[in-house]
Order: structure tokens, then sequence, then C-alpha cells
DNA sequence: TAATCTCGTGAACGGCGGTTCACGAGAAGG
DNA sequence: CCTTCTCGTGAACCGCCGTTCACGAGATTA
């Protein structure tokens, strides 16, 4: 052959990687597995990533990139504050259909040991729309459009939480089930689930003119 | 010896497996840590609990009950609903530092492919809490002290969103250190993150009067 | 006291999964 | 056409972990 694994090829392998480990998780995912289902060897997946966690991270580089692009779009526009918490939201529910993997490994994580370099990634990542975020409450808050007494960083705080809740419960299995659990039968309506979750977060965080 | 177990040493098997469970997860726990840990053999511990996901079982719904002893506590007393608002983001954030193995596990099995029995377990207290909360928006919104056109189910998943993530931002490493990054210097200021949540959640949830 | 029973012990087993490496297929170079 | 080099292959290795079971220490019983 000598011929290298082609382009397609080693994005194929990272695709095959993040599906394994977003459905098993880290631990239940095997390299072998892995390897088979991409139609390649395990060697030649020792010859382009380290270890097992050398090759989890570059599959969670991969995914969060897509994380990170969709996140410039959040400031991006000129809209009104309650529009924008709309049009998040409804980016939020779209991505999570739309990538649910990244999401997953994403949750992955959040639990478990992981190596520096997993660790790094996601506070990178984390650390991107915790600024995106915060600077968007700070610029709220000076437009004196957040509500009075709230500060920045909780108000930022606070929003995360809910759009990772949101996504968690779109995305995994567990939290899915909880969705269905709470809301009955609007889980399957995302409109006014959306419609529901502006109205307590309009309320939660912008000043009542 | 013919001395079975004693009752304490079982409440101490459960509690050293929890603490293994919480901190390393379920797969990377070993029974053989645990077991010596404990000061038991391994052989023991399959005598009373016929494999690792049985006896993971039983440590999650030891943590579990007190978890859900802490649920009938919510709708007791009579206050106003922004003071048992502010009871409940309190006894959620006590709790956390009293039981951090019981969140800890919880989290574990949101995530990875657990037994029957341990999701049957879950799904139990999550079922009563969800129930908790719903039936006490449903009788705000009867009261009509909640906001206009949110919806009870909305509404309670919406605060158990909030608890969940507050709880594992408490307990969870990974949320620990992203809640240090969003909240800066007010990471160490409990009090004043109640209020700020308060105030969030009060202006998402309660009618203005 | 001798026989029997109970129950904890921990070495041993089997299997699995990450990782390695000797191999060989084939391209490149002469 | 032969040599050399590249690089994917997958059997083999190793360590770990869940699980088992033959054993024996001590309690019980007769």
């Amino acid at each position: 052959m000598l011929q290298k694994l082609s382009e397609e090829k080693l994005i194929e392998i990272l695709e095959v990687g993040s599906r394994e480990f977003a459905e098993k998780g880290f631990d239940k995912a095997s390299m072998k597995t892995i390897a088979s289902n991409a139609g390649i060897s395990v060697g030649v997946l020792y010859k382009y990533y380290a270890n097992k966690d050398a090759f989890f991270s570059a599959c969670l580089e991969d995914s969060l990139k897509v994380l990170s692009d969709k996140m410039e779009e959040f400031l991006a526009g000129n809209v009104t504050p309650r529009q924008r918490i709309e049009l998040i939201l409804c980016a939020a529910i779209e991505f999570s259909k739309k990538h649910p993997n990244v999401i997953r490994m994403y949750h992955e994580i959040t639990s478990g040991s992981f190596s520096e370099k997993a660790r790094e990634l996601a506070t990178r990542i984390e650390g991107i729309s915790a600024k995106t975020y915060r600077d968007y409450m700070t610029a709220l808050k000076e437009a004196n459009l957040l509500k009075e007494d709230i500060i920045p960083e909780a108000a930022s705080f606070f929003f995360d939480n809910c759009l990772m809740m949101l996504q968690f419960s779109y995305n995994v299995e567990y939290f899915d089930e909880r969705r269905k659990l709470y809301l009955g039968k609007l889980y399957d309506d995302d409109k006014e689930l959306v419609r529901q979750l502006m109205m307590m977060l309009d309320g939660a965080l912008l000043r009542r003119d």
C-alpha cells in the first residue's frame, strides 16, 4: 500500500470514535471495536494516536470545534435581548438534534477522571462560553437591561446552567427520560417548551419595562 | 468466627462502596479495592451481593434514601413561596456539602449504561422529586401565585434543572471548576449566590405583585 | 470431645482490553 | 528486476478485574 490513510479515512476514524465514546462512555468504549468499525486494524490507531486517552482527546477536540464555532454566532446580529435569548434556546435545541455526540461526549468528560489534555480542552471550551455569556450579560447590565441587583457573573452562570441542562435533556438518555417525566405531553412540543423557557428566563434576567 | 458481619460492618461496607463509586465512577471502581478498604475479603462481598452491579445498586439505594427523606421536608411548614424557594436553595447547598457522595453517585448513573435495578432506583427518586415539584407548582398556580402563562410542568422542569446544576456545581469536580470559572469571586460566597439565584428564580416563576 | 456446620478467606481462573511488534504487502528508487 | 523503505496488520502479550471455590478457623451440637 504505502498509502497513508486518506484524509477521509482519518475523519471517519474520528467520527466512529466519537460515536463509540458518546454511546458507551470512555471506559466501556473499546479501541478494538472502534478500529474494526472504522475498517482498520488496531495497530494503525496506535500509529496515529499514542494511546486511548490521546485518541479520546482528539475525538473530543473534533467535536468541540463544532460547538465553539456555533458559539460565535451567539453575539452576532442586532436583535433585542429577548429575541437573542430565544435564538439561543432554539439554536441549543437544534444543535442538540444535529450533533448528539458532541453533547454526549461533553457530558462524558463531566464524569470520570480524565487526562490533563481532556481537562484542558473542556476548560477551554467552557472558558469560551463563560466569557461569551458574561460579556453579553455585562453589556446588558451596562445598557441597563439586566434586572436590578443581578450581577453578570451570577446571571451567566444561571443562564448557562439552564442551557446545559436543556442540551443534556435532549441528548443524554437518562436526562431525556427525566424530561419526559417532568414535561408529560409537553415532551414533544419543542415550540411550546421554548416559549415557556423564554418567559422564565426573561423574568429571571431582564429588567421589567 | 461464625460471626456474621456486624451491622456496623455492613453499613461501613456500603459507605466505603459509595465513596469508591462516587470518586472513581462505576467502571474504575474495583471490588477488590472496596473490599480491602472495608477490611474484608472480596469473597464476602459476593456472599452478600450477587455481583458488582447489585452491590452498586445497594450503595445507590443507601445514598438515595437520604435524598428522598430530605425531599419530604420541602413541602412542610407554612411559608411564603419566596421563602420556600430560598429554603430549598439553602437546603440543596447544605445537603451537597454534607453528602457529597449522594450527588456524585446520582451523577454517575446519569452517564453510562446501568442495570435495570439502578435505572429503576434513579427513576423512582426522580419521580418523587418530579411529583413534589409539580404538585407545588400546581398549588402555586391554583393560588394564582405562579407567573401568568407558565404551566406547572415547565416550571417544575426548569426549577429542578436549576437545583440539579447547583448540586452538581458543588460536588462534581468538573462542575465545581466550572462554577469557579463563571462566578469568580462569588465562588466563595454562598450567601450572595443564593440571594442572586433567589432573585432570578423569583422573577422566573412568581407572579409580580 | 468429636462431629458438624457456618461463613469469611484469598489464591486462582477466565476473559477482556489496551498496547506492542514482527511481519509482509506494495510503492519507490536504482 | 531487485532492494529498500513505508506503513498497515493482527496475533500475542500483559495486567487488571470480576467472580469462584476449596479451605479452615471457630462456633454449635450431641
